[in-house]
RNA sequence: GCGGAUAUGGCGGAAUUGGCAGACGCGCUAGAUUUAGGUUCUAGUGGGCAACCCCCGUGCAGGUUCAAGUCCUGUUAUCCGCACCA
């Protein structure tokens, strides 16, 4: 009989579709189970091979624990707001809400035809205004609670298109589009302050059960860093210099001081610099570089000299000459530094370029001048007055209690992590609830008026001068303030896309709710998110920003728990053929539709799972789909071997009882790609023996459900097995008969395999040892030689020493 | 630069604790079946050797150990992220 998995499929997800086999129940009874995959950008491009790689894997997992009992929720959902649909739009005169609903139409086509277990019905659209209102609540709470503010940012503004842009739109310095340069403009923003946050989102990653490389890149991330504030005098003034340094120790080595460019005291003491000209061209050449750039520790230093403006060294007295340099970023710390090029490498190349003094303060590594010595962990303080012979360690506090007691400088905890970003000059994202009233300042739109919906117009194109597209909607902009009730006007900028996407996993709870943004008890019974999948590029802004927000919401009561996520973890990326990533530039873009088309969607979930270790990155091939494919074929040709034997007959009770075992942990482990090798070797054996009985198969079927579940509905039906495969009980197996009662022994003669034996499983050391030495092979090799130890490994092996 | 990872046959990968390196799949070779084969089945397949024995073999160089893909030291190469892409 022919496999027609076009027709199998097609049956199946049918019927599960009529039947509801996927809704989440409302019985809270049962223990439940939360399983989320990132929800996709609808882009244009249409699925990418990469989405089902996530998405297959969590409905593995689902259907999983659908079999083992739980009340699952596997929920789906659009990440619709975007600047590629907006662009699209722009170009080709479409409105970005219909190619949303489009884009929209194809993916949902493309996921329903891969058979994935979402509960269809808790669907969600982040442009949906229905949606968009609890965005906007969820941000009005924000600014309730003093969490956004405006602050002048740069942006990147291409000075042809008079436009702002995404990083990712500026390629080497100039516009991606019409290749003009791209300089940084500053711009009033809203501001997240995601930093107050920052030691709670350290803290309590430590109870949740997040892949390790997840944890370290968020911590490195959030960047917290111990140090000390210290106040240089500015020499002939009464002003001082804050810097902010991990290793006040090294004080007395500061030979000069750097500040940012950007640092007020260049326009402060314009009149003192006597090279104030040449300080704001360079000022004006860093404007053009991204941080990216200037931070490169490769890049030859550059900086000027601060002519006429010179720093006090407060612990000596000493006058250090000033500089900016691009190396040191406004953005962290206060700005301004102290150079100890000693013992960092880039002040001591900065030092060796413009011939400043070096001087060593920690005594224990090479020569100074000849290199930074940085790992001063086992350093002792010289050259530094009553610091001298101190452990680094000790002379950190005892510098900073000086430091204290003199008023001059504290302790201070520091976070490279910067608040977030919030505002887009942009028509396609949600709208910012906000009112700007002449006596009033900004005013909250009352929570009755929301959603703020986005003005319906035909021209969402950018303005010429930087503001958003909706400040030309001068009807929509125009308002009155909700507090006074004198004119006003409305904020323009919209929401980045994250903002949608920093709470969506909520929303699935109950979807449908006008009331609040998900029942109270609802979320008590479904929250936290049992298991998250997604992608490492998420790891630190997605996964930091909705950690973030949740904190906000359970700050306010609205949530049940400190945490959302449970469980992270993340798969690899899929390359294309040629081990490069996909793209449609170089040509090796694999569509999804394709795979289902020829060999079906069993085919391609079992070949998305057989590819390579679920969390690393794999390249496509072709030929790899078609093994999996002749799996399913050998899969399917099972029927013909099927016997009307009930159970698991003798010979293959314990390969039995040791399936199931590995199959259940290795899909708990996300090892889906060794679970697969030991259902083909399950095969190989029915074929090897030549039957297959009616046990073997159901529990055969049930292991290969989650992975290919159309092909195995259909087998379980024409079996005569009751009910739906979907919800029969997954298999159990007793750990007795997964152990052999003989095995085999490897003999080994100084650690190299020379032979083997087979004795009871159960052998004890001596009897190994016995029947080791007694082996032909073994006697063979040491007749002749003295036997110096003799090593047994119960249940592995005898290794036998010899001279 | 900072941060995170990876390196095993011709290829994707396997090897939960240090204990038979190469499971499973692809590809390849030979044979069988088939009107045909880009179908299916059987056997073989890390390298060296005519062959058993044996020797070599997990990026590279050292080390620890009865025993190292796995642990330690050093080193090289590649990939991913870097805050307005999602």
């Amino acid at each position: 009989m022919d496999y027609t998995f076009s027709e199998i499929e097609k049956k199946w997800q049918d019927r599960w579709e009529k039947e509801q086999t996927f809704r989440a129940g409302d019985d809270r009874s049962k223990p439940k189970f939360y399983g989320l995959v990132e929800f996709p950008y609808p882009s244009g491009h249409g699925l990418h091979v990469g989405h089902p790689r996530s998405y297959t894997a969590l409905d593995i997992v689902a259907r999983k624990r659908r079999l083992e009992g739980y009340n699952v929720l596997y929920p789906i959902g659009w990440d619709a707001f975007g600047l590629p649909t907006e662009n699209f739009a722009i170009k080709n005169h479409i409105h970005p809400k219909k190619v949303t609903a489009d884009n929209i139409a194809n993916f949902k086509r493309q996921l329903k035809s891969i058979g994935f277990s979402f509960d269809w019905s808790r669907e969600i659209n982040t442009t949906d205004e229905a949606y968009y209102k609890w965005t906007q609540w969820i941000f009005l709470q924000l600014f309730k609670r003093g969490l956004a503010y405006k602050q002048e940012m740069p942006i990147n503004w291409c000075t042809s298109c008079k436009v702002g842009l995404a990083n990712e739109e500026v390629v080497n310095g100039v516009c991606e589009r019409c290749g003009s340069e791209v300089v940084q403009k500053n711009k009033s923003q809203w501001m997240l302050k995601i930093t107050e946050y920052a030691q709670r989102l350290i803290d309590d990653l430590d109870g949740l059960d997040f892949i390790e490389k997840v944890k370290i890149q968020q911590k490195n991330w959030i960047g917290r860093s111990e140090g000390a504030e210290v106040d240089f005098a500015i020499a002939g003034t009464e002003d001082h210099v804050t810097v902010y340094t991990t290793r006040p120790d090294t004080l007395f080595g500061a030979t000069y001081m750097v500040l940012s460019p950007e640092h007020p005291f260049v326009e402060k003491y314009k009149d003192k610099i006597a090279n104030y000209a040449e300080a704001v061209a360079y000022r004006e050449e860093a404007a053009r570089k991204s941080e990216f750039e200037r931070t490169e520790l490769a890049k030859d230093k550059t900086g000027v000299m601060l002519d006429g403006l010179r720093a006090i060294n407060p612990v000596n007295g000493r006058e250090l000459p000033i500089w900016i340099s691009d190396y040191v970023l406004m953005s962290y710390g206060t700005g301004a530094i102290m150079a100890v090029p000693a013992h960092d490498e880039r002040d001591w190349e900065f030092a060796k370029k413009f011939g400043m003094p070096i001087i060593e303060v920690v005594a224990g590594g090479e020569d100074v001048q000849a290199a930074a010595y940085t790992d001063t962990s086992s350093g002792v303080m010289v050259n530094s007055g009553f610091l001298d012979g101190m452990q680094v360690k000790d002379a950190i506090s005892a510098i900073i209690d000086d430091l204290e007691k003199r008023g001059i400088g504290h302790r201070k905890v520091n976070y490279k992590l910067r608040d977030w970003v919030f505002s887009r000059q942009r028509y396609w994202g949600e709208p910012i609830p906000l009112v700007w009233c002449e006596h009033c300042g900004w005013v909250p739109l009352p929570e009755e008026q929301l959603p703020l919906t986005l003005p319906e117009v035909d021209n969402y194109e950018p303005t010429d001068n930087g503001e958003s597209p909706l400040a030309k909607m001068t009807d929509w902009v125009n308002t009155t303030c909700p507090k006074c009730g004198a004119p006003a006007k409305r904020e323009t900028d919209t929401m980045p896309q994250w903002a949608g996407s920093s709470w969506y996993f909520l929303r699935y709870i109950d979807p449908h709710n006008s009331e609040a943004l998900a029942d109270k008890e609802l979320l008590d019974y479904w929250m936290p998110v049992d298991w998250y999948n997604g992608g490492m590029e998420h790891t630190t802004l997605h996964l930091l920003y909705s950690r973030f927000w949740y904190k906000v919401l359970y700050d306010c009561g609205v949530v049940p728990t400190p945490e959302p996520y449970q469980k992270r973890t993340s798969h690899g990326m899929i390359l294309g053929e040629n081990n490069e990533k996909m793209s449609k530039s170089r040509g090796n873009v694999v569509n999804p539709d394709d795979i289902v088309a020829s060999y079906g969607a069993d085919t391609f979930r079992c070949y998305e799972m057989f590819i390579g270790a679920f969390d690393q990155a794999t390249p496509w091939s072709a030929n790899g789909v078609k093994g999996c494919f002749r799996f399913m074929e050998r899969v399917w040709n099972l029927m013909e071997l099927l016997t009307d034997e009930e159970g698991y007959s003798p010979e293959l009770e314990g390969t039995m009882h040791k399936a199931v075992k590995k199959v259940s942990e290795d899909i708990e482990r996300m090892k889906f790609n060794t679970a697969i090798a030991t259902l083909m070797s399950l095969v190989n054996d029915f074929n090897r023996r030549g039957k297959v009985t009616r046990g073997e198969l159901a529990t055969f079927l049930l292991l290969l459900n989650p992975t290919a579940p159309h092909i195995t509905e259909e087998m379980w039906e024409r079996a005569g097995f009751a009910g739906l495969l979907s919800a029969a009980s997954w298999p159990t197996y007793d750990e007795a008969k997964t152990v052999d009662d003989e095995i085999e022994m490897v003999l080994q003669i100084n650690g190299k395999v020379r032979g083997k034996m087979t004795v009871p499983a159960d052998i004890s050391r001596e009897d190994a040892q016995t029947a080791a030495l007694a082996n032909e092979a073994i006697v063979a090799q040491t007749t002749g030689k003295q036997i110096a130890k003799v090593i047994v490994v119960p249940g592995k092996l005898v290794n036998i020493v010899v001279k």
